[in-house]
DNA sequence: TCTTTCACCGATAGTAGTATCGGTGAATCG
DNA sequence: CGATTCACCGATACTACTATCGGTGAAAGA
């Protein structure tokens, strides 16, 4: 057996990162709603009143546990452009650009859940770290999309490209969840959809000027 | 002067609509976090203990909030349908299924807000009313996009045309926020970007067989 | 080895919200 | 015009959670 022969130091980080992960299991099946001291400290096998040798209070807590995964998330796409960027045609890198954060979600779906509330939860400490999250994906998808030549040089075009790479990104989330909760399993299929959302929004980008529509008098 | 001669059964309704009212008006600018019976009673004008005479318990309350604004969401669907139908143009109606919807929202922002929380949040008593309109809302996608002729007969395409439903979904109401949080102020823009991304979606159910595409061997 | 430090403990004060209860006066009913 | 009903009230019991405090033993330091 591993005698775990820690010191003291050691032992107190060990358990600092199992109260982290404690508060994110309950976030994850309970909610905001459902985390409680009292609960985070019996999950991670404390006394209720040691979590205050830890933290200062719960929102003490959140900060620590929106660093954590937040730094865990930016790291896994540098990667993601990293290995984006290595793919062998464009049109692998089309589908690579939206496979690479849908496959890091599903890997991890604790976060797009608890993210996803965070977002529209008005209450919410973590709504910070999900508001920089969304707009760090919305960057990925930008600067992959200006690699495939969608470049916005006028106004109404850098706002249309905003709008699409907004739009992109829920339809991530949405189909993550979707293959979280087991209603979508063929990644591929979900990938031929997303990169046919995708086209017909960029031939948009493509028109010449800003308005190829008719214009309403309105 | 409006000199009120209410019968006592005119009265309690009153204050049992000025309850679900304030009930909304809490969930949302605080979220079901926010929602006490101390806070709602308040903002109701009553004692925290007159509550009681008009709901079981605050989850009864909930109960009652779906289905009064569950039923005005019905029927403003309804509605919408019925408009759709009269578009003048195949063109016009595509526009319409997008239009009509978004325009519904942006008009009553709190039912979208307070519906996407409850959405993703496990201990929402409201995720089961989220959920309906949720539902209500795809069908209506469904109706419209069958009516334009995009019909689904084989498994694979009744499971695409549904991906492609819950995706414009989800699209509507993320530009719908878009609005409300006035990052967004032109509709017929939105309305632009919302035709591009489904008539890209649709070009995939129109494919001959269920695969248009290079298929990985994985 | 003796002293100090400190992670953790149990107990508990304080706070906020839920739900019940008996009382009151005005509307309703006979 | 009594008698009755009942929407609403204030007071309060109860519950759940947060945060503090003094005590303890083992690790760290002298």
């Amino acid at each position: 057996m591993s005698s775990t022969p820690l010191t003291r130091s050691e032992a107190k980080d060990r358990t600092r990162r199992r109260l982290i992960r404690a508060a994110l299991a309950i976030l994850d099946d309970e909610g905001e709603a459902g985390l409680t001291t009292v609960k985070i400290a019996r999950v991670a096998g404390i006394a209720q009143s040691s979590f205050y040798v830890h933290f200062k209070d719960k929102q003490d807590l959140l900060r620590a546990v929106s660093e954590h995964y937040g730094e865990q998330l930016r790291a896994s796409m540098r990667e993601a452009r990293r290995r984006a960027r290595e793919a062998p045609s464009d049109r692998e890198r089309h589908r690579d650009t939206f496979r690479i954060p849908l496959e890091a979600i599903i890997r991890h779906p604790e976060l797009l859940r608890i993210r996803m509330r965070a977002l529209h939860d008005p209450s919410s400490p973590l709504k910070e770290f999900a508001a920089r999250t969304a707009i760090a994906y919305r960057d990925h998808l930008a600067a992959d999309l200006a690699a495939l030549g969608y470049t916005a040089d006028d106004e109404p075009s850098r706002r249309r490209l905003e709008m699409v790479a907004e739009g992109l990104n829920t339809l991530t989330n949405t189909f993550a969840v979707g293959h979280i909760e087991g209603r979508l399993t063929d990644v591929e299929e979900t990938l031929d959809v997303l990169v046919a959302f995708s086209s017909g929004a960029l031939r948009l980008l493509k028109g010449r000027d800003g308005h190829p529509r008719e214009r309403r008098t309105d």
